[in-house]
DNA sequence: TCAGCTATGATACAATATAACCTTCGTCAA
DNA sequence: TTGACGAAGGTTATATTGTATCATAGCTGA
């Protein structure tokens, strides 16, 4: 069947993201796809981007990477209704990990600044790089980009 | 002169992106600057490394690529004291343009929220695409990606 | 059945970014 | 003066990320 391929990679792909608790690059899953048979690059870009559609995973800009929503609030198993994407990341620059955070006022603040521009938003990315609270209690330097 | 060569170069370049009043490519820049001698990509990545460390140019990077500073506030001619970057960019995806903008409240309101969970912000990037008001009101469909 | 549509796969390629190495030039102390 | 040293820049090659293009397979509806 048809679409019963692209369906098991998406879920392979998502099991990866969530095994891996930090972003992965399409290559990196590109190679722990492998062995179920993935070959192209494109295929797994075309995995992601429905994945994306649905809410079921972000991608870090800043990273060229992807994660797994860890959120569940703007999941949508219609692809017709696209999700907001109103959600933010705060990436550690010392162990690499991503935590994904959700403020309604901070997006109502955000809103506020463009609409007075008379700018309409369709998608935005908020990304935060620093340090997460056990890497500074640590002192962990910055290993990550 | 072995430092005069780097700052022409880095002159060269905010004369393209000031210019182009549009996010430019790395390698956009290097095909711009190509008659002035320089001929490989490192040279304008390194070119602006420097001009965004020292805050004349931003990077985009839900575009790879970048801009001019628009604002001034955040300029540090001494490279010791690098700036907050503390901005955001509005980005058309009708028109290409980038508006740039800063909104202490806005950054106040992130801070905090990362404040809670403990995480120490070094930078941020804060990217909405969308349609500016001169796209909208001209149903300009979506050209950039 | 059969033309049209969509999803997938394979190959090649384009675009973005960095590594490794070397030359040049300024600096500064012997 | 001069030679060691280090920072800056150039050259080449390569790594990483992302698409274009075309062929095929399988569904869909007339
Ligand atoms: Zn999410
Ligand atoms: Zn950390
Ligand atoms: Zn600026
Ligand atoms: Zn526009």
């Amino acid at each position: 069947m048809a679409s019963r391929k692209g369906t098991q990679h998406a879920t392979n792909i998502m099991e990866a993201l969530t095994e891996a608790a930090r972003p992965l690059s399409a290559y990196d899953l590109l190679d722990r796809l492998r062995p179920t048979g993935v070959a192209a690059p494109l295929t797994v870009y075309r995995a992601l981007d429905k994945l994306m559609a649905s809410g079921r995973v972000h991608r870090i800009e800043s990273l060229n990477a992807f994660v797994a929503c860890r959120h569940g609030e703007h999941h949508h198993d219609h692809a017709d209704t696209p999700p907001p994407r109103a959600v933010g990341f705060a990436i550690c620059d010392g162990c690499g990990t991503v935590e994904e955070f959700s403020d309604a006022d901070l997006f109502a603040h955000l809103n506020g600044c463009l609409a007075a521009k008379g700018f309409v938003p369709r998608s935005s990315a908020i990304e935060v790089h620093g340090r997460c609270a056990g890497c500074v209690r640590g002192g962990v330097a910055e290993t990550q980009p």
